[in-house]
DNA sequence: GTCTATATAATGATAGAC
DNA sequence: GTCTATCATTATATAGAC
C-alpha cells in the first residue's frame, strides 16, 4: 500500500462476507451464530443455549459438533482470522490486513461482525486477538520501513516502536469505537461514516505536520532519556 | 500541564493509593478486593465467592453491604473514578487526569490495579469507563486548544477531533498494554518501564515531525473529502 | 445428525441464627 | 455486622433415543 492508496482507502468500500443465508451446514450456522454472540456479549456472557437458539438448533448439537464451549471459541477464532487473512490476500498488497482495516473504517457496516469479534478478542487477549494484533504491527512496520526507504516518510530512531504506536492507534479506532463516536457527538451510532469522515483529515494532518510546532519537547525528552539510564541493559530487540 | 511538563512526566513517578492494609472497615476490604477481581477477571468471571474469599469474609457479607453484584460494581466504579479524580486534582494542572496517566506510564506498578480496572471498564463500556474516557478527551482538548493558542502546537482543522485522536492513542497504551509489550519483545512483563522507555522517544518524534515527509497524503485526503459530500449534513457539533 | 432428558457444578441471592 | 445453611437459577456437559 503506497501512501496515496492509504489516503484513498479511507474513503473506499469493500464487499461483505460472501456467506449465503440458508444453504449452510448446521455446523457453519452454529459457528456463525457463535461469532455474533461472542462479539456482542463476550465469551463468558454468551451462552451455548443462546447461540443454539440463534442457529435454530439444540444446545446439545453445538457440543456434538464442537466438543466444548472453549473449542467452539477456537473454531470461531480460526474462522474469523482466516476470513481476515483471505480478505487481506485479496488486496495483494504488502499491507493486506491494514487495507482491510481501512476498508472497514470506510464502510463499517460490512465487516461489522468480524471487527466486533476481533475487538473482543483483543480485549480478552485471546489467540485470535494476539494473531491479529501481531500481524497488523508487522505489516505496519514493513510499511514504515518502506516509506522511510523511499523517502515518503520521515526517519525514525526506532521504526519498530514507531510502527507499534501507529498500529495501536489504528487498532484503537476499532476497540474503542463507541467511545470515539460518543466523544464526537455521534452517540449510539457506533463507528459510522460520520465519525470516520470527521477523523480523516485531523488524522492525516497529525501524521503530516505533527502536534508540536518546534523541537522543544523532543529535545527535552532526549535529555531526560539520556539522564536516566535504562533499568535493564538497553538490549535492542530484533526488529527484522 | 505545559509541553515541557508533558515530556518530563514521562519519566516521573508518583506514590500509590494511600490505603493501609489492616485497619480498614470490612466494607472497604470487600470493595478493594472486588476492584482487584473485576480488573483481573472482568465483571462476569469474577464471582462474589472469590471476592469474599480475598477479602476474608463470607459471600453473604458482600451482599449485606452492597445489596447485589451490580451495585458492588457501581461502588467500585465510583471509588476508582473518585480516586483518579482526586489524584488528578492533586496535580492541580488543567490536565489533571492526563498527568496521572503519564505518571502511570512512567511507573505502572503504582496505579496498576486502578488502571487495570479502568481498562476493563473501558472495554466493558461501563459507567466508569465512559466517565474516564470523556474526562481524558475533554482535558486533551483543553491542552490542544491552549497549545495552539500559545503557538507551541500546530493549528488544526478540527481541534476536537484531533484531541479525540490523541486521547485515544494515550488510552490505547492502557487498554492494549499486553499487546504493546509483546510487540516490543517484552512479553509477559506487562507494560513495564522497559516498554515505556522504548516508546517515549518515537512517540515524541511522531508528535514533533509527523510521519509523512511532505503534504502529498494531506492534499489527496483533502481532495477526496471534498469530492464526496458528507452522507448526513455536515452539522458541526458543539466542541466547547 | 439431531433431538430430549438429565447430570453436575457454579452462581447470585435469601433467611435466619448469633 | 457477620456467619451458616439453603434456595433458585443458570451454565456446561453427558447419555441415549430416533
Amino acid at each position: 500500500m503506497t501512501r496515496t492508496e492509504h489516503a484513498f482507502s479511507i474513503l473506499n468500500m469493500r464487499t461483505a462476507r460472501p456467506a449465503p443465508p440458508e444453504d449452510l451446514t448446521a455446523r457453519a450456522l452454529i459457528r456463525d451464530a457463535a461469532i455474533v454472540h461472542f462479539a456482542h456479549d463476550g465469551f463468558r456472557k454468551a451462552s451455548l443455549r443462546a447461540i443454539a437458539g440463534s442457529a435454530g438448533v439444540s444446545a446439545s448439537l453445538v457440543l456434538h459438533h464442537f466438543g466444548s464451549k472453549e473449542r467452539l471459541r477456537v473454531a470461531c477464532d480460526e474462522f474469523v482470522i482466516g476470513n481476515m487473512m483471505a480478505a487481506a490476500h485479496d488486496k495483494s498488497t504488502p499491507a493486506g490486513l491494514q487495507a482491510v482495516i481501512q476498508g472497514y473504517l470506510a464502510n463499517p457496516a460490512e465487516y461489522e461482525v468480524d471487527v466486533a469479534y476481533l475487538s473482543r478478542a483483543i480485549a480478552e487477549e485471546t489467540m485470535a486477538g494476539q494473531t491479529f494484533v501481531d500481524t497488523i504491527v508487522d505489516e505496519t512496520e514493513a510499511i514504515v520501513r518502506a516509506g522511510i526507504a523511499d523517502g515518503s516518510m520521515n526517519a525514525s530512531s526506532d521504526p519498530r516502536a514507531e510502527a507499534v504506536l501507529i498500529a495501536m492507534t489504528s487498532l484503537a479506532m476499532m476497540t474503542m469505537s463507541s467511545h470515539l463516536a460518543r466523544a464526537l457527538g455521534f452517540e449510539g451510532r457506533g463507528l459510522g461514516q460520520e465519525t470516520m469522515r470527521r477523523l480523516a483529515l485531523p488524522s492525516v494532518e497529525l501524521y503530516t505536520h505533527g502536534l508540536y510546532s518546534d523541537d522543544t519537547v523532543l529535545n527535552v525528552t532526549r535529555k531526560a532519556l539520556a539522564a536516566t539510564p535504562a533499568p535493564a541493559p538497553p538490549i535492542r530487540e530484533d526488529t527484522r
